[in-house]
RNA sequence: UGGGGCGUCGCCAAGUGGUAAGGCACCGGACUUUGGAUCCGGUAUUCGCAGGUUCGAUCCCUGCCGCCCCAGCCA
């Protein structure tokens, strides 16, 4: 895929790669997106997704998309599904490349006797609990098992019992043989292969035994002729262990380079914060608009152009940072101004009648589709005697910077006619309930045959001809930049406790804003949103982008997401004052 | 206190010995049938701190401070 992806700036992994091409280390750069189909991904994966499937193309490579499933407890199929699903939402193509961890389940346990017979590896009898007590402190080191020094034969004769089924889980792992001593825990005699007596959604019960990511991950990226694995920092201290097998094993060098995950404000991004949210009801589901889900952001119609320009514009670096989720919104605006069509919709309306337009009279004015692409083309909307306006479009007594609708004020109804308010009615409780107003026959289409200006115009729709429209507002989904950073932080307690339950328990849940979604049932749209596809997006003039919800909009009942609101510097100067 | 990393504008992020790119945000102003878009202009004498080397340091050296990750038979 090439259409949208414009190379991001210079950084540091397209520099080493780059001078690996240069030295004539490397002759060609291949690159994999892997995933654990355990889970959704969110726009965190984009990044990687993003960096993956871009240096492959940039530098005339390729990238593969590949499922790390050496776990059968977590792995579904029903992931792997999305996960595909999602990849190419972004825009991006394996092609035939798509490749599971799991088919090399042979391949892997061949490499492992290879080790064994070397004498780097052998069957350790301690349990979890034994090996965590043998493995040492962060200050202390660790101690060799009773069990590293059997024979090659035994080891052979152990693992393949294990293979085979014969020991219960947890009773026997194979390890590598490497250093008990090292500063490095993941040097301290790693394990190669766990017990599992568990069904494998690929593989169905053919194994009894499972690599861990270490001794899975590298080797199967030296089985792509994978040359540069990009991983998150985190794996840092996993490197030392990565080169360690491919050198024993003599492989194919993949190289890893590690660089820093994405954080974005007022939002998390991890897959067990999310879940959380989905199992506790915080949120509709893993595609609730306001999760950072790729289905989360779809449904939202954030486009996927605009992500993959927010990928390219957020940097690739080894630093901890935390993305404003405004350039995020920035990018999404910045795409949606170009591409989605304008309509006209009221989302707190109040009646305008036009005294002077005669009852029961109806007319058809023409409306640009979208001044930044003339190919959008043109509609028609009808206009006729009763209209809906925004009822804060009109203000009782406004301050002088007001432009919009105010008694005896002349305002632009947009694509339409001049309209001066003559009077207004309330109820009894004072609630304005209706604007008499006067049209300007001469003005039709927005301009004054006089040449006189208006300062405001406002979008209105037909009472006549509008249909009702279902609108869900969305915020922020936490109330902090950080959610993890609790209020107690401050006074020097526990700032950023595991504890995450919420209700005063320190956790992200306390963060959540309670007024992140706003139902409105009472908006009003042109009479064209009726024939909106489900997905379809369009910006509702002056209020926003909004998206034909995909799962419960339809022709009979409208619901339209806000994606993001337009740019307000009105609201600015109204915060100031 | 062991190992691995990171600290450049409010948020990201280039630059890595020659005197601080860019984007977002923010603040002005122009233009405007979306207070949208667009367009101009402004915003770090300073690169965590302290020393040192040098004609010259964000880039080199030393020390310190701060932050992140690692003790899963998760990935």
């Amino acid at each position: 895929m090439s259409d949208h992806a414009e190379p991001s700036g210079s950084h540091f992994i397209k520099s080493i790669i780059a001078e690996e091409l240069a030295a004539g280390k490397r002759k060609v750069v291949h690159t994999r997106f892997p995933p654990e189909p355990n889970g959704y991904l969110h726009i965190g994966h984009a990044k990687a997704i993003c960096l993956n499937f871009g240096l492959a193309e940039e530098f005339g490579g390729r990238c593969n998309l590949r499922f790390d499933d050496s776990n059968p407890l977590t792995e579904r199929q029903e992931y792997v599904d999305s996960i595909r699903e999602d990849v190419r939402w972004l825009g991006f193509d394996w092609e035939d490349r798509e490749f599971y961890a799991s088919d090399y389940f042979e391949q892997l346990h061949e490499w492992a006797l290879d080790l064994i017979r070397k004498g780097k590896a052998y069957v350790d009898d301690l349990t979890a609990d034994e090996i965590r007590e043998y493995r040492g402190t962060l200050t202390r080191p660790g101690r060799d098992s009773p069990h590293r020094d059997r024979s090659i034969e035994e080891n052979l004769e152990l693992f393949e019992a294990m293979k085979r089924g014969d020991f219960p889980e947890g009773s026997k792992v194979l390890r590598a043989k490497i250093d008990m001593a090292s500063g490095n825990f993941n040097m301290r005699d790693p394990v190669m292969y766990r017990i599992l007596h568990a069904e494998h959604y690929r593989r169905g019960k053919e194994w009894a035994i499972y690599p861990t990511y270490d001794f899975a991950h590298g080797q199967s990226d030296s089985l792509e002729g994978v040359t540069y694995s990009l991983c998150t920092l985190e794996f840092e201290d996993h490197r030392p262990l990565y080169d360690w097998f491919i050198e024993n094993l003599e492989i194919f060098p993949s190289r890893q380079i590690e660089f820093a995950r994405l954080n974005l404000s007022h939002t998390v991004l991890s897959k067990r914060k999310l879940k959380k949210l989905v199992e506790e009801g915080h949120v509709s589901g893993w595609d609730d608009p306001r999760m950072p889900t790729l289905s989360g952001i779809r449904r939202r119609g954030y486009p996927p152009a605009a992500v993959r320009d927010f990928c390219n514009r957020i940097g690739v670096a080894k630093a901890d940072s935390r993305v404003d989720l405004a350039l995020l919104e920035h990018c999404v605006r910045q795409e949606l101004n170009r591409s989605a069509p304008r309509r006209m919709a009221v989302l707190d309306p109040i009646k305008v009648v036009i005294e002077n337009y005669p009852e029961g009279q109806s007319e058809e004015l023409e409306a640009i589709n979208n001044p930044e692409d003339e190919s959008a083309g043109k509609r028609k909307v009808p206009f006729s005697r009763e209209l809906w306006i925004e009822r804060d479009d009109f203000m009782e007594d406004p301050p002088k910077k007001f432009f919009r609708l105010g008694p005896g004020r002349e305002v632009r109804l947009r694509w339409a006619y001049f309209i001066t308010c003559n009077e207004v009615v309330k109820d009894e409780v004072g609630k304005i309930v209706e604007l008499h107003c006067s049209y300007d026959p001469e003005t039709r289409g927005g301009q004054a045959p006089d040449g006189r200006k208006v300062r405001g115009t406002i979008h209105w729709v037909s009472a006549e001809h509008s249909i009702p429209l279902e609108v869900r507002l969305y915020d922020h989904l936490f109330t902090k930049d950080d959610p993890d950073q609790s209020d107690r932080a401050d006074k020097g307690e526990a700032g950023k406790g595991e504890a995450d339950q919420g209700q005063g328990g320190g956790g992200f849940l306390d963060n959540l804003n309670h007024d992140s979604v706003t139902i409105n049932t009472n908006a009003q749209g042109e009479p064209s949103l009726a024939e909106a596809a489900p997905g379809q997006r369009f910006q509702f003039e002056r209020r926003g982008y909004f998206c034909a919800d995909s799962k419960d909009h339809s022709a009979g009942h409208a619901v339209f997401n806000r994606t993001v609101t337009l740019r307000d510097t009105w609201a600015k100067i109204q915060k100031r004052s």
